[in-house]
DNA sequence: AACATGAATGAAAGCGCTTTCATTGTTTGT
DNA sequence: ACAAACAATGAAAGCGCTTTCATTCATGTT
């Protein structure tokens, strides 16, 4: 493997030189840059980044951090980033945190020690304090998916509220009013944030909320069955589940109880997970532009950090989609 | 940010010493194993990893290649490896190769630019001469999903022609004998090796492969309907897909035909994707052990690469499983 | 008591770059 | 024609470690 000095022996220039047409910034002038690019082209040299990172303190890293690498949920986030970053010779450093406190703390440490300039997280469990506190350690990072407000310039989430409030807006435009609804678990944001647009979207049609139509699930598909079990005690025409796993759940669970679905039972879920496409009937859910919010954490780290400007401009928030599929039906 | 120099300062000893407490090979005596550490702990020192790698020309990374980072497919992999890598301090550079010539060896060789200490290469598209011509450069890697016998011991393969068969056999033996079989593009050897099973299990059968019942899909959704489409004009009781996707695809064209499923077809997918449990019927589908496959690279590499032994033997080929559902029927 | 042995330690070179600062050579202004 | 200004370049220090080699010191041997 060749290195700069045999590059700047070759050339007749010093290693200073050489550097600097690499890193292009000082002038330098066209007859040694021609040289140079002549004899590092000859020696196939590719520059040791380590030994850059180590004298120019940056390591071209950025470290994300996600719930979970598996899950066609994250895994697609992952793919944009990677990508948007990799385009500027930035390289992402993965890692999961799995929705838990040490477990997240582990991974930020764990990037932190791989030197990472900077880094792009996920977080579920970690205390707003500690991510405070982590703002003082000098490595810019930004939020997906939580907001801060103290530093929401670097936090980029999604109406989750929204989302709640288009899914229940979707049945009650096609006449529902007994609508049920089975929420994610309470410590996460976006469960929280759902429910409250469900509501919003009840109150503004000039429906109360029913806590016996309420069911807290656990965002899996056997809570989204035990949900319906207990609900089906009840009488309503449309289901709201908080995501897409728990409304297959019920699914099965309203099959099992002997309803033709859509007709007896309008359902809708959340995520647009790669399966809603696939269940029978498929499914309405409602789709988070988590590509273009992992899209656009790259850019405001490249930008802030790296000072690369795309020419998109940075916006924080995100808007949810209702995606319309055969799982509801006109109320009658 | 405490350097190792600080540390020997307030120890007492000198920087050397250090280094030798940190990498726990030479011998120190405990007194002064003692200074460095209690040293080390009122810094909070953290040793600078990029450091570490330019003197000691280890990265400690370890670089990963798949053809998606989307998609539960690999990403389920790519959870494997990293926990593995991680568990021992190593860190996994993840980017995508999207099956295509040109994209992989860009992907490689960004590992090779990251001074990858080893690579895992998840590869569809680049040659076997490219990939032996790789071996010469001296970063060793291992092959998942893809075999060379030059290099066998590092290739972690899975059994793809047993699975064909066992996919076939799971018809056969409810005894239906009119077999359509929708195949992978040809470009893949997976895709073959699954073909050559369905053929063995036929011809096991005393069945003859008939290649009208074969269409040749794209291992999409479309490629299913499209197969299911040609085929419909010919008759048959069991349809079998080389993955799941084709094999929706084909169940939503056969209902459009008019057929009721899975009673009028048996419909038998492959890769046991997380929607495959969501289809309506569920699907009857082949399990390809990723996740064992992943790990045993990961901790090949650990061996090969490291020294860090596991317990656990090396094994290369793995065997895909069976997983029936509701989409096949007995044929009366 | 004199010596050989071996364990623990430190000095210093080196990993391959970036970057500062001084130096050289070339223009420009008067 | 000469000083002043500037552009291009090189020498060398430094980034924070690892590792070799020489040195010191305690121990055992005869």
């Amino acid at each position: 493997m060749a290195t700069i000095y045999q590059v700047a022996d070759l050339a007749g220039v010093s290693l200073a030189t050489v550097s600097r047409v690499m890193n292009g910034n000082v002038k330098v002038s066209d007859k040694s840059r021609a040289k140079v690019q002549s004899a590092m082209k000859e020696l196939g040299y590719q520059p040791n980044i380590i030994a850059q990172s180590l004298a120019s303190n940056r390591t071209n890293r950025v470290g994300v951090l996600v719930s979970e690498l598996s899950g066609p949920f994250f895994s697609y986030m992952l793919a944009v980033v990677e990508s948007a970053l990799r385009e500027e010779g930035k390289h992402a450093i993965i890692t999961a945190g799995h929705s838990d406190v040490a477990k997240e703390q582990e991974g930020i440490e764990f990037l932190f020690g791989c030197r990472c300039d900077a880094l792009i997280l996920h977080i579920d469990a970690v205390s707003d304090e500690y991510l405070l506190k982590l703002k003082e350690r000098k490595v810019p990072f930004s939020l997906i998916n939580h907001r801060i407000d103290d530093i929401a310039d670097c936090c980029f989430t999604v109406d989750n509220e929204q989302g709640g409030y288009l899914a229940a807006k979707a049945v009650i435009d096609m006449g529902h009013t007994k609508i049920a609804y089975i929420s994610g678990p309470e410590f996460k944001e976006d469960a929280r944030m759902r429910l409250e647009g469900h509501k919003r979207a009840l109150e503004e049609a000039g429906l109360t909320f029913n806590e016996a139509l309420h069911y807290r699930g656990n965002y899996n598909e056997d809570g989204g069955k035990a949900g319906f079990d207990e609900l089906s005690e009840q009488r309503f025409s449309a289901l709201i589940c908080a995501n897409d796993e728990m409304a297959t759940g019920a699914m099965y669970s309203a099959r099992k109880h002997g309803l033709d679905l859509p007709h007896d039972l309008s359902i809708v879920g959340y995520d647009d997970q790669v399966f809603a496409r696939y269940t029978y009937p498929t499914l309405t859910t409602i789709k988070n532009p988590i590509a273009e919010m992992g899209s656009m954490a790259a850019k405001w780290v490249l930008k802030e950090v790296y000072n690369i400007n795309t020419a998109e401009i940075i916006h924080n928030t995100f808007e949810p989609k209702l995606i319309i599929r055969n799982s509801i039906e006109e109320n009658i």
